[in-house]
DNA sequence: CGCAGCGTTGAGGCCAATCAATCTCAGTGG
DNA sequence: CCACTGAGATTGATTGGCCTCAACGCTGCG
């Protein structure tokens, strides 16, 4: 079942902040594990199944969801490479349905096997729920972004995933991948579709970011960030795993660390 | 500094849904602990701070928030008897200020005492685990009544308030304590005070509540319900510790139970 | 008494939702 | 090559829910 390589990167993200054992690396690297590889609008697991395994994004983005009673959709996070988004099903049932945004791969890990893990090794116990607690740190920037405007909404937004890309390796910072689309973003913000469209053309309109297609450059790093009033602290990235060795101006270069 | 009987309360709530062994129980009860009394509005930690221990509420009611630049407060979480509000303390440090709403009396533990109990008994951590997922399954919730009318947010928070208030064992699932003002209502719904007055007397006039002074009666639990959209799957709750024999058709009697 | 905090009520304004149309554009098939 | 289709993006007009800014009553308290 298990191919090489695959799981290194569960490997790396863990070493961000907690320093791996020989050990504890190779107990991760031999976790049993299955790649799969999704569509864009795939659905992995839906509403009110009990998972088996967990699973972790090799490529692609995904979301988790929720379908509220008159039909709008919810989405409650954003998942990059590197994330294990139903990481709380191995405690936890959850009533969220997980999709892929867009063509994905992804790799599944048994429960069983990741419960014996953490027996095993109490410290990446604590590094695995490290991870679901820094999830939940941006659930609640998001219930306080609820009471903003709706500028400030997408800006911070825009702002979080861009940094959480860069934090990825996915950006240099002012440049990256944006893989939702104006009705998808409407449903990550609590706003219309109609009024994401403004509020974006807004924003271009003060040369704050470019956006088409699936591109989004951000042209004004600390213009953006005070409309959104983001402070990327609530992430609590480290480091860029790959970062360019050019640092402009504009670019955020934090090396946020705690714990 | 240890006093006995004060644990009690964090064996009974981790035993509620992992069964303890013997060995588990001494150890909690084992802990070092200091026992503190809290004014009502006197703060435990503040923003920035690292605090070096947890908290287990004995009595009364805290809870977290953080002030937004224009002043206002946002109430993240409410946090009852039996609850630990800064468990993800033990992790992360976070930006949220815990404060009493009313006269309290909590446990302090200190983290490495925990991180102690964690490394031997690796059930106990995954049930410690357990708790901070539902601390952000609420949290989820939060972030979908943000999209939702004031009636639903007022309503849903009652609801909820009631249905921990009786897996606490604080209420018989009609009447209960309502420990927050309408302004600090307002700032855990992210209404205004104004509008949370009059939405309350919507909910009064239609006889869906009965609210005066610090006391919540629900007089239809199931009109309040549908109002607002309140499903208590989400909480997780297994069972009431004491409750009375009484079943009264308009009382909630829910057993969910899962993981 | 005077004060402070909370609850209540009224009038007016604004942001975002709603409804509805148009436009672009890629894909598809005749 | 072009008509057709459907999804996403864009624009306009209107509505409504909640905020804002007031003012006033009530209660407990120094």
């Amino acid at each position: 079942v298990s191919r090489s390589g695959t799981l290194e990167l569960l490997v790396r993200k863990l070493d961000t902040h907690l320093r791996l054992s020989a050990d504890e690396r190779r107990a991760i690297l031999g976790l049993p594990s299955t790649v799969r590889t999704l569509q864009a609008g795939q659905e992995l697991s839906r509403d009110g199944e009990q998972p088996s395994h967990c699973t972790l994004v090799l490529s692609g983005f995904l979301c988790r969801s929720r379908t509220l009673l008159e039909g709008k959709r919810q989405i409650l996070s954003l998942h990059l490479p590197g994330d294990v988004p139903d990481l709380d099903g191995l405690h936890l049932k959850s009533d969220l349905s997980l999709a892929a945004l867009t063509r994905s791969e992804v790799v599944l890990i048994p429960h069983p096997a990741l419960h014996e893990l953490c027996a095993k090794f109490p410290a990446l116990a604590g590094a695995l729920w490290r991870e679901s607690l820094a999830d939940a740190a941006i659930l609640r920037e998001r219930v306080v972004m609820g009471r903003r405007s709706a500028r400030a909404r997408v800006a911070h937004f825009l702002c979080e995933l861009m940094a959480r890309l860069q934090a990825a390796g996915l950006s240099d910072g002012r440049t990256g991948p944006m893989p939702l689309s104006q009705i998808e973003l409407a449903d990550a913000t609590g706003l219309t579709n109609v009024h994401v469209n403004r509020t974006l053309q807004d924003l271009r309109g003060e040369k704050l970011i470019m956006l088409s297609g699936a591109k989004l450059t951000v042209l004004d790093w600390p213009g953006l960030a005070k409309v959104g009033e983001f402070d990327p602290t609530y992430l609590g990235l480290r480091r860029a795993p790959s970062s360019g060795p050019e640092e402009r101006d504009a670019a955020p270069r934090w090396t946020v660390s705690h714990g």
